[in-house]
RNA sequence: GGCGCCGUACCCAAGUGGUAAGGGAGAGGUCUGCAAAACCUUUAUGCACCGGUUCGAAUCCGGUCGGCGCCUCCA
């Protein structure tokens, strides 16, 4: 299966061709983890899973590695403002290596709950220093850097296409036009590599290094890390839209002047999910997580299946309404799977017979994941009647491999298991039913309906399910 | 000021030159004690607006109006 995939560096949607033929090298900028993962965050841990589930299924093997930005952030770019880590451990009482552990459990916490697949390397900041001093002293000796008012800066201007990826034109750029340009700066892009001054009073995040004991700049861990579990150069590396224009741009400059080649092949960003008001933000206090999803009853698939109606190149809103419209589709979707999987019965369907919906899934997601285009293949499956069960079930998991809900997983049984309690009321309603006593009947229906059970009454019996 | 994006039915959302996917919600029908589920039927001569290019445009070009994001940490 040939993949397309858009590259914010061509800015098109081009033949995806990797550097060897079979293994696919990936980097994911991941979590800094100093506070909860917002909804809008997750939304592009689930972009990132879906390129590595379609590349896998367009036969690829994948080395997916991603980074956790356990060292303090500023909260600007100067060397004044607040250190992000320091700020939520004097807030909690812990100190930054605890806190630095709770979010990045919880981060984990959450995308299993999304299905997404855990990278095969993550790698810590906290654990890469040496290989972030040897970034430095790489570009060092080849003259990209200087020394200022204690800290170690890139010097843009030894790197003729700095910018090129998000097309900025430097002359154009009125840099400081919302911030103060740090003075000791030559160029006002250039940017830190490593800082030894430290304004902090509880900055227990130090190391020793050739220019002093500091830490490390914002940018110079994804470039070596990458690197170092992925070589100087491979194919893709994603992020969130927000990204391309200091992060990525800075991660380029420093890592193609450190080998003097290209680096990353391949860049893939996703949009950003809003909320009623705009972009929704870690630094506005307030926003929406999983957790607060699933305390309203929402199951995580809800908002998978929420993520996967759009394409991931298109800012998406984020309402209750429609996260709603979200979970009564997949439920949908699921009660069917169920349904087909009782009229499979034990027969090992092939899918053969469901070419026409493979191929069409296939097409869409080989060009640029058209994941809404999958799910209306996927729909088109499950409701042609003209395809036998077994077959329809086996094609549905295929595609599965790529929207990774786990259709297999979905177990009858486990839909039908129920509390005691509601046991006895199906058991009453069967009675009044019987007796002809249809309001009680009703309302017994209604209490169920409110339990999150469905009831079914069909010439056999009646059957039962829970709303999953 | 620079860069980029969007405006498609009641809602969400694909489609980017060949005559509007899919889902949700709603309506009618079969079934049912009534429902639910399932199935069938149904809901945009039109894709913000105005021009232009073309045999043909939601799709390309120009303009207008409206909305959003990035250029500070941020997915």
């Amino acid at each position: 299966m040939k993949l397309y995939l858009y590259n914010t560096m061509t800015r098109s949607v081009d033949e995806f061709v990797p550097l060897e033929d079979d293994r696919v090298g990936l980097y994911a900028c991941g979590p800094t983890v100093y506070n909860y993962a917002h909804i809008g965050n997750l939304r592009s841990y689930i972009f990132e899973d879906t390129l590595r589930r379609t590349i896998a299924y367009a036969g690829y093997g994948v080395s997916h590695v991603m980074n956790v930005t356990d060292v303090g952030h500023l909260t600007d770019d100067q060397d004044d403002g607040e250190d992000k880590m320091i700020k939520s451990s004097r807030e909690m009482g812990k100190s930054v290596w605890e806190i630095a552990e709770f979010y990045t459990d919880s981060f984990f916490h959450d995308t299993d709950r999304l299905h997404i697949l855990r990278p095969h390397v993550t790698c810590r900041a906290t654990e890469h220093i040496d290989d972030m001093i040897a970034l430095i002293a790489r570009l060092e000796e080849k003259g990209h850097t200087y020394t200022a008012g204690g800290n170690v800066y890139f010097a843009i201007d030894t790197f003729p296409t700095y910018g090129q990826l998000a097309q900025l034109k430097l002359d154009d750029l009125h840099a400081g036009a919302r911030i103060e340009v740090d003075e000791h700066k030559r160029n006002p892009k250039d940017f830190v590599l490593w800082f030894t001054k430290s304004k902090f009073e509880n900055q227990v995040m130090l190391w020793d290094s050739p220019w002093g004991r500091g830490y490390p700049g914002w940018h110079i861990e994804c470039s070596a890390m990458s690197m170092k579990y992925l070589g100087e150069q491979f194919d893709i590396h994603c992020g969130g839209i927000d990204h391309i224009a200091v992060h990525h741009t800075n991660e380029i400059a420093q890592s193609e002047a450190a080998t003097g080649k290209q680096w990353v092949r391949w860049w893939c960003h996703s949009e950003f999910l809003l909320d009623e008001t705009g972009k929704m933000s870690k630094s506005k206090g307030e926003f929406l997580t999983l957790d607060y999803l699933v305390s309203r009853g929402f199951d995580p698939m809800d908002y998978r299946y929420f993520c996967l109606g759009a394409h991931y190149r298109s800012q998406l809103r984020f309402t209750f309404e429609a996260l709603e419209h979200a979970r009564n589709s997949r439920r949908a979707l699921f009660s069917r799977i169920l349904e087909l999987r009782k009229q499979a019965g034990d027969s090992q369907g092939s899918t053969e017979g469901a070419g026409r919906w493979l191929d069409e899934f296939r097409e869409h997601a080989s060009q640029d994941l058209n994941m809404p285009r999958c799910l209306s293949a996927l729909w088109g499956l499950v409701k042609d009647a003209s395809i036998d069960p077994a077959c329809r079930l086996a094609a549905a998991c295929e595609m599965d491999q790529v929207f990774g809900f786990y259709l297999e997983q979905l177990n009858p049984e486990k839909a039908e298991e129920i509390p005691f309690e509601m046991m006895e009321l199906i058991r009453e309603r069967e009675e009044a039913r019987k007796a002809k006593d249809y309001s009680r009947a009703d309302e017994i229906r209604a209490i169920l309906l409110a339990n999150g059970i469905e009831i079914k009454d069909t010439p056999s019996g009646t059957s039962w399910r829970k709303l999953m």
